[in-house]
DNA sequence: ATCGTTGCAAAACCTTTGCACCAAT
DNA sequence: ATTGGTGCAAAGGTTTTGCAACGAT
């Protein structure tokens, strides 16, 4: 259940323990894909669940900026944050066929970025980076 | 004029050369930052030109498949590819100060993210990589 | 003359806001 | 009891679509 640690989270923080929390939480662990307010909202309501789109909105605002969500580069959607942990830049790689995403850090790959902003004057702040191909079983 | 390699691609591509599509060529040319359809409209109007908002995304939904536009991966705006002739993997520096922009390519990040695909039992096809930070004058 | 492009109006969507009510602490 | 969270309705904004007219070749 790796979105049981969404609950922890919340509490470290001071948030409420709510039904729609858990459900939009539980959507996105089941998911497992880039998804859109809309996708959660729906998921939700496939599965018995009622919870208003606009907290769907406020919810995964939230979630965003605790990071316990991110949003993805190139398409935009929403996933759970499968490296909650894990310090530093998190870098995605998401499968075109299948829509599969997973999280990946790199520090070699970080340092290489870090050094590229080094050459153009640049002082790198943040990295956003995602690698788009074909997963293991759509190959 | 950086933008005038817009019109020969276009030409190229066996697309007319409109007013309207030059006058979007000529926005994008002097915006230099991620700028939406709306931001493009803008600067059209106030400088004298009427093109229809709607034109607009046409037009840049046109000169995106062509490459000759960017999408931004953090902010989502679009702007003129700077690095047109070169091939590979383009990547993006961003000043969050003041908006600035430059592409960048770099093969030794390309095949760091190749390994990583690799080691994850991807097959890379593309890249996305932006990085964050302050440019030289805004430190 | 042909056919790609554009403008207009409207539809369809997506996201945000205000406010009253509800519920977790 | 307090205060954060939620639902509802409505507003605001963005993007898309259909169709007739225009204009580059």
């Amino acid at each position: 259940m790796p979105f049981m640690q969404g609950l922890d989270l919340l509490r470290q923080s001071g948030l409420r323990d709510t039904q729609p929390r858990r459900l939009v939480l539980k959507a996105l662990g089941h998911i497992q894909k880039p998804a859109t307010q809309s996708d959660v909202h729906a998921w939700i309501a496939r599965h018995k669940g009622t919870v208003n789109l606009v907290t769907i909105y406020r919810v995964l605002e939230k979630f965003e900026e605790l990071g316990l969500v991110h949003r993805h580069p190139s398409s935009g959607g929403l996933t759970l944050c499968s490296l909650p942990h894990e310090k530093g830049h998190h870098g995605f790689l998401s499968c075109h066929e299948c829509g599969h995403v997973e999280e990946f850090t790199d520090s070699d790959l970080c340092r290489r970025e870090d050094l590229i902003a080094r050459r153009a004057g640049f002082r790198a702040r943040e990295h956003v980076s995602e690698i788009v191909g074909l997963c293991a079983s759509c190959q």
